[in-house]
RNA sequence: GCGCCCGUAGCUCAGCUGGAUAGAGUACUUCCCUCCGAAGGAAGGAGUCGGGGGUUCGAAUCCCUCCGGGCGCGCCA
């Protein structure tokens, strides 16, 4: 496999053996870019640049061993990084401290021969080494303005990967069940999964984003009792009221519904209320549609869709459950006690077994878990990603158990969890908790009415998934520098307006004499500037690999905040015409970098605020 | 009691899967528009990275342990 890796001396091909046991990200991930590059779009210049330097290193360990500078077999996993400033350079190197003791030298001292040994310094400044043994390397600036180029020729393709190219991945997010409107953590979740989705999407993977309800179970039963109620004219708490019936206003507004024999229009079929208090099953289909609807039109309004809605009763209807039971059954992790059956989970991890079959002959809800993640299996998702709250992490071990126990080669790692936790929502210093409509909690429509769609999404994945997320609705309005939300759009609308300010002024803009220009462009600000524009691919494939979306906000956050920096300490439509020129064709790219990471997130471009 | 997550500046949070003096925003002080949008920028102070051990040349990051907070532990879904 490690032949795929292009690294050439002198036209002979180094000897596989010599770095068999280095196994760097980099080098990973350069194998899976040559698997898939009839899909690569034109690679990152400043990308091929770290995975040439992580070559060039290799080559001159080979020198040292060749020499006996170094042992034999000596080996790491050393990292081409990039700096965290500029006085280290571009990019750095951690193999000579790595290998310092293998090869009984002092750190510094290798790193002067691993530099020495370098077969190229082509396009390279310099090279330096510090600190305790670091070697930095100094890029020279043509690299940067190659991504520039890039960023501008591909578009809203810039940035986009290929490291899922040619595999599927399903992400399943939300899957509320269709018992009332969605709430907060709903909206958490799905925006993370969402973006999820959209960053798998740029790292070319085909997704398929799926919801999965449960729409037969004992809370719909529930629901159906609620209307009902409620259609009867009996208020909550009142003689005739159900034990567990829903008590929000949405429900009253339902039984009217359903008793003005209104229609629903959801999941594609149109349904009228039959108007009979007495018919439960009517009532519940109504109601289900209904829910449907609703949540339906708060995922559009939130500019959210679906490519699939799961029905947990097909499980039944396909006789998916069963054939799960039997494949459980046959594979002897189960056993039969006080009527139930169970399965052997604890085999598998967990702290102890389940019951699957319940001794009244239904099953627990974590079976047709089970099936329903076998069947994404089944359908041939390389990866599948489950976009949960925390409060239901307890399920995830049996569900692993279970599709471990039918050993059908589903290993470990599948499927993939991510967890969100828990969303307070305050305004004015104070905690909110309930909406008029569900009564007992915050809804995901009240937080679009009030603070707008864009808000919404970037303040509900601007957090790490796993920590807990305070939902400040006064500074998700506010229209002010600070409101990261606006910062970051104000950024593209500035770039904007300085193109129409341009065009005002009757003047134009040559990108093509901007680009052959950009060696003009050499002050801090603007280098700075073009180290964060190149950083932009980077970030896209470590969000999508690591299903972290947030870091495409802190990303956005700083790429704005370089522009901002720039913005307020240069002119760009000055006299001379070579420097104006490619002041707008930096200006241009960052508006495109800005434009394709909030797209990610699911967030508006204004041209203008 | 057991399991998962979290603990970083007064507050809200990053920290690139072990690197070089720990970073932003906010708040507080002080500056910058006759000039492309001041919804912006520049400068300053602010930290025992919850405590204690361990691994390592090197730890906010990995391991152990304790403390504090959240969530979950049904023949409910």
């Amino acid at each position: 496999m490690f032949e795929t890796y292009p690294l050439h001396r002198e036209g002979v091909s180094v000897a596989p053996l010599l770095y068999v046991s280095v196994t760097s990200r980099s080098l990973r991930r350069g194998e899976q870019r040559g698997q898939a590059l009839h899909y690569a779009a034109i690679p990152s210049p400043i990308r091929s640049v770290k995975d040439h330097l992580h070559a060039l290193i290799l080559d001159a360990i080979a020198t040292l061993r060749a020499d006996a500078t170094l042992p034999p077999h000596a080996s790491v996993e050393f990292v081409v990084e990039r700096t965290r400033s500029r006085e280290h350079g571009d990019f750095a190197t951690n193999v000579a401290l790595l290998l310092a003791k293998a090869a009984g030298r002092k750190p510094r001292d290798l790193a002067t021969a691993l530099v020495a040994a370098l077969p190229s310094r082509e396009g390279l400044e310099k090279v330096e080494i510090a600190g305790p043994g670091f070697i930095n390397f100094f890029v020279s600036p043509a690299a940067y303005h190659r991504d520039v180029r890039v960023a501008l020729d591909q578009g809203a393709a810039f940035g986009r990967g290929v490291t899922g190219a040619g595999r599927t991945a399903g992400v399943e997010f939300v899957s509320a069940n269709p018992t009332g409107p969605l709430h907060v953590g709903h909206g958490r979740a799905a925006a993370i999964g969402d973006c999820i989705a959209r960053l798998l999407d740029a790292n070319g993977w085909s997704v398929v984003r799926e919801f999965y309800y449960n729409d037969a179970g004992a809370q719909i039963n529930n629901l159906a009792l609620s209307v009902q109620a409620r259609a009867r004219g009996i208020e909550p708490d009142a003689p005739g009221w159900p034990d567990d019936g829903y008590r929000g206003e949405y429900i009253k507004d339902v039984a009217r519904s359903y008793l003005d024999r209104d229609v629903v229009h959801a999941d594609g079929v149109d349904l009228a209320g039959a108007g009979d208090v007495d018919d439960l099953d009517a009532i519940r289909r109504f109601a289900v549609a209904t829910m449907r609807r609703e949540q339906d039109l708060d995922l559009r309004a939130f500019g959210v869709a679906f490519d699939t809605y799961f029905l947990e009763s097909s499980l039944y209807a396909d006789g998916k459950v069963e054939e799960t039971v039997r494949e459980l059954v046959a594979h002897g992790h189960t056993y039969e006690e006080g009527g139930a059956l169970w399965l052997r989970t604890t085999q598998f991890g967990d702290d102890k077994d389940r019951v699957m079959r319940k001794s009244d002959g239904t099953f627990t809800y974590f079976l047709p878990d089970v099936a329903y993640h076998r069947s994404k299996w089944q359908r041939g998702y390389q990866r599948a990603i489950t976009e949960l709250g925390s409060d239901h992490h307890g399920s995830l071990a049996r569900v692993k158990a279970g599709l471990l126990a039918l050993d059908t080669g589903i290993p470990q790692g599948w499927p993939e969890y991510v967890l969100h936790q828990m969303v307070t929502v305050m305004r004015g210093g104070e905690e909110v908790k309930l909406s008029k409509r569900a009564g007992s909690y915050v809804t995901l429509r009240d937080l679009i009415d009030e603070v707008g769609r864009d808000a919404t999404r970037y303040f509900l994945i601007a957090r790490k998934s796993d920590s807990q997320l305070v939902f400040d609705i006064d500074l998700a309005r506010a229209q002010t520098n600070d409101n990261p939300v606006y910062y970051i759009q104000y950024a593209h609308a500035r770039v904007a307006s300085v193109m129409r300010q341009l065009a005002e002024r009757g003047l134009e803009w040559n990108r093509e004499n901007g680009l052959s220009q950009l060696a003009r462009l050499d002050s801090e600000h603007e280098q700075a500037l073009m180290v964060e524009l190149s950083r932009y691919s980077e970030v896209v494939e470590a969000a999508g690999e690591n299903l972290e979306p947030h870091l495409v906000a802190t990303y956005l956050r700083e790429l704005a905040a370089a522009f901002h920096a720039y913005y307020n300490t240069h002119q760009f439509i000055v006299d001379d015409i070579d420097v104006r020129d490619a002041r707008l064709t930096l200006a241009a790219a960052v508006r495109q970098v800005l434009f394709n990471g909030l797209d990610l997130l699911g967030v508006s471009a204004p041209e203008s605020m």
